[in-house]
DNA sequence: GCACACAATGTTATCGCTAACATCTCAGCG
DNA sequence: CGCTGAGATGTTAGCGATAACATTGTGTGC
């Protein structure tokens, strides 16, 4: 900076208004300035600057997993609305473990991030404690914690679950087996099996056609290996449920195999509405959530929370960011 | 700091050693400060640590897209590896645009990354000068560049295609299509279609089957639709090569609507088996590549790039990243 | 022609940490 | 018993920017 501010004959905090924008320097300067900087190819150092002005610039974000495209679209859409306001996410996959998430969370802490981005599938006492104590704002994303820390963008999964399982209800199914993962300690897996239990409770229906298996985040082949077995297990359900499209997409595929017809013997529904569900043969009814929605909204929201002076109206806690079901043919008409 | 100092009744200085374990704290001290600090909740400022050792701990990561589970899958891997080491990576996704990938490398370059690991599309002149002029190792991954900037991860596009299509060659066809997209300066896609006309040159055989639509990365849905129009364009080919899975998917999808017979009636592959391609049916014979792969080579690379004493062996510029053809039902045996 | 307001620029101190050098302490030794 | 040296700790001076205040210049109104 130093060496811009000779060539141009000002001094440095010239230099550093000009880059700023912040106002108070002549145009003329400024144009001045700005052409040596590019000349010289000066790269102001945010570091620097951040200690001085006590804004990192960073978003913290975490994610289950980015081996999930619902996930690294949120993180997609949530970037690109932040990098318009000069925000950088600096990213971490928690991989459905608490203690993973408390570790990362201390070590993004030293980072000083604005804003910090989570989802829930738990959270350690520590993790909890730190988060209170640094005075940033939270935002939990992907689902409504019982107790939410701050603020949370996403759906219900368990509202969202339950209302698939009525909805299959109502279109005439009642052995209806759930599948998820055999792992999970409370994740959005476990909120979707709630809501699942609940509705079957609430129709008078049995909920004990539960099959475990694998861990988050599902897959295809998980889903085959369960439709593999299937039939051993319980062969007498009239439609399965499961937690995520991709392990419904295995199950077509062994079925398939098996000579099974889908929706005729038996329905499938998945959970998410993957690119793959539209195309798969038949094609998968699912509810469809909105992943870009969700990162979108969160970044909207970080606008509201570091864009905000004292005399704004409040910030909602909650920003609901709507689900739907979707009928396709994996699942017979009303 | 300051506080944890006088609460251990020490210097600053000794409460940063002890942070830091470097080495000249003694046990007993060491202890009772990091008791401290964790009674404290104290976590220190990295920024102000970056400005002074001139060590960010960043390393700047582009991907075209995490719209693609391929790099979303290896920048977890790299994360996983870079981890360990005490990186962080910041993120970027640059569109397959070459000038939003300039302007993210400006703004990366504020926090002074220890390296920039890239993919490569084409690069603006710029974004060449700035690269070179920072004195910060260049990676470039997922391809290997006509000229590399400095060091590359990755396979080359264009040489798997090649090898792909010889291979169908052999096995008898001769109407090859390739799909790939519309609009693509200089991208991955651009390069296995090179391979692919290379291939057919060799042979003889006439490359003029070129179908492009849409813009990457090419989606199930593209793939669907080429397929609904493909008996008016190539109604004759014997084969098509997707430049992607996902549009292979859409194909197969389309195509038994419209009851033709895959591979009987036309042989459909793809490239970078993702799970799906396994899955589908019939199943996709495909370009296996190694997203995890790419991300975990990168990552040992970086971790020798930093590591290393002036008078450690050099270090090779090029880490081959294999690729593999996978068959499987879309296509016949020889 | 002079005080005054405001715009444009400069100066100084500081952000929170660490490098580099300085100091202190005490064991081991002749 | 004083000297030496290594280990443990302290002191000082930055890192590269910006906040806050100080200064200079310039036009305006009376």
């Amino acid at each position: 900076m130093e060496d811009v501010a000779r060539a141009a004959g000002v001094s440095r905090m010239t230099v550093s208004r000009a880059l700023r924008s912040d106002g108070s320097v002549s145009d003329k300067t400024r144009a001045r300035i700005l052409k040596i900087v590019k000349k010289m190819n000066y790269v102001p150092d945010q570091s620097a600057g951040s200690l001085s002005t006590k804004r990192s610039g960073f978003v913290a974000t975490l994610v289950p997993s980015l081996n999930n495209l619902h996930f690294a679209e949120s993180i997609q859409a949530l970037n690109e609305s932040l990098e318009i306001i000069g925000l950088q996410i600096i990213l971490g996959h928690t991989d459905y473990s608490t203690s993973r998430e408390e570790r990362l969370i201390e070590s993004m802490l030293k980072r000083r991030p604005e804003v910090i981005v989570l989802p829930f599938d738990g959270h350690t006492e520590r993790t909890v404690q730190l988060l209170k104590q640094v005075n940033v704002p939270v935002i939990e994303h992907w689902e409504i914690p019982p107790t939410p820390i701050d603020y949370t963008v996403g759906f219900s999964n368990k509202a969202a679950a339950l209302e698939m399982t009525t909805a299959l209800i109502e279109r005439g199914y009642k052995r209806i087996a759930f599948v998820s993962e055999a792992e999970d300690a409370w994740t959005r897996g476990a909120a979707r099996r709630a809501g699942f239990i609940e509705a079957m409770e609430q129709a008078g229906l049995s909920a004990h056609r539960m099959i475990r298996y694998g861990k988050p985040p599902m897959s295809i082949e998980d889903g085959y290996q369960i439709g593999s077995a299937f039939k051993h297990h319980f062969g007498d359900a009239d439609c399965i449920f499961c937690v995520s499209d991709a392990p419904a997409f295995g199950l077509l595929s062994a079925f398939k195999e098996q000579g099974l017809a889908v929706p005729d013997d038996i329905a499938i529904v998945g959970f998410g509405n993957f690119e793959l569900s539209r195309f798969a043969s038949p094609s998968l009814s699912t509810v469809e959530v909105d992943p870009r929605g969700i990162g979108r909204a969160t970044g909207e929201l970080i606008k509201n929370l570091l864009g905000r002076s004292s005399d704004d109206p409040p910030i909602p806690r909650h920003t609901a960011i709507d689900f739907k079901l979707t009928w396709r043919e994996s699942t017979k008409n009303p």
